[in-house]
DNA sequence: TATAACCTTAGAGTTGAATCTAAGGTCAAG
DNA sequence: CTTGACCTTAGATTCAACTCTAAGGTTATA
């Protein structure tokens, strides 16, 4: 039998995300106090702790709710919702992946064009990609030129 | 010289959006009809096409609004501001792959320790991991069995 | 019995990037 | 001269998942 106060200590939550949570339906304590106090049972410590995993692995609250209501009548369901929900999540996270993969590989072209001394920049090729209607990054050492040694082994594209 | 939904229609974006646009600073038309409408010149519609670019790479107008302060004013900046712009974006996308990464294993033991199969969610191994304290995930054929050559190569973890 | 540390509630605020609503003004075509 | 497509504004709403505030009630300890 646990306290508001307790419970979020345990799990390293706050008190608010467990009102937040009794409120929205996740986990609503087994019992009141006579004063009004909410009173968590083991039982509902797990549920928390089921929670907590599944956030951690990347479900949001709706999913959550969806794998606690199969939980709580594990019966009525089959094996193919379960993993149905979850593979829904795996290709949600994948195309997630790629999209962030297809940013950084933008961003690194940027970066690696642009030799980011102490010159101005007024010939630097991130802002001239920016600019320019085509997605090619054009090396900054066809507009201004130092001594790119000083910079590390930036412009991987230079000839 | 456009419109708002001209300009609008032409990129793709909704009316709406130019107005934020304009609203928070990112793209103020050049001038106003005597009728109050926006009005915007080819140098607008090229400024839309930078904000357009920088969000597609994956910048937050936040950082779009920087990169242009930087831009109307190129002279006085360095090559090492701009590069620090997107570096720091660089490192954050990285680190969001890293833990979608993270994500995706976790999703992934999980979905190939369940047959997926019509079998009741019971001894579902899904549902068990959720459960359970540890993070390993067991394999269904210990629980429920099942001619598992139907439901494709799952369960990795198998002897 | 007073104080501090707990607990309660309803409801507002946060972030980002729009998107929508209401109430009204403008303009070209028929 | 009216219809309909466009435009204006301020301000409200959306999504997720909290986080915070105000105003007050409870409980353990000194």
């Amino acid at each position: 039998m646990y306290r508001i106060g307790e419970l979020a200590q345990r799990y390293e939550v706050k008190t608010d995300t467990l009102r937040f949570y009794d409120k929205h339906g996740l986990l609503i304590p087994s019992s009141r106090s006579e004063s009004g106090y909410r009173i968590y049972t083991e039982a509902d410590a797990e549920r928390l702790r089921f929670i907590l995993r599944a956030k951690a692995i990347g479900f949001s609250l709706t999913d959550i709710a969806e794998l606690l209501s199969i939980e709580l009548d594990k019966s009525n369901w089959a094996c193919a919702d379960v993993k149905g929900v979850v593979d829904i999540k795996l290709a949600d996270v994948e195309a997630k992946i790629a999209e962030l993969n297809y940013f950084k590989a933008s961003l690194q072209r940027l970066s690696d064009a642009c030799c980011g001394g102490p010159e101005s920049a007024e010939h630097c090729s991130i802002l001239e990609a920016l600019e320019s209607n085509s997605s090619a990054v054009k090396c900054e050492n066809q507009t201004h030129d130092h001594d790119q040694s000083h910079y590390g082994k930036n412009c991987q594209n230079r000839p």
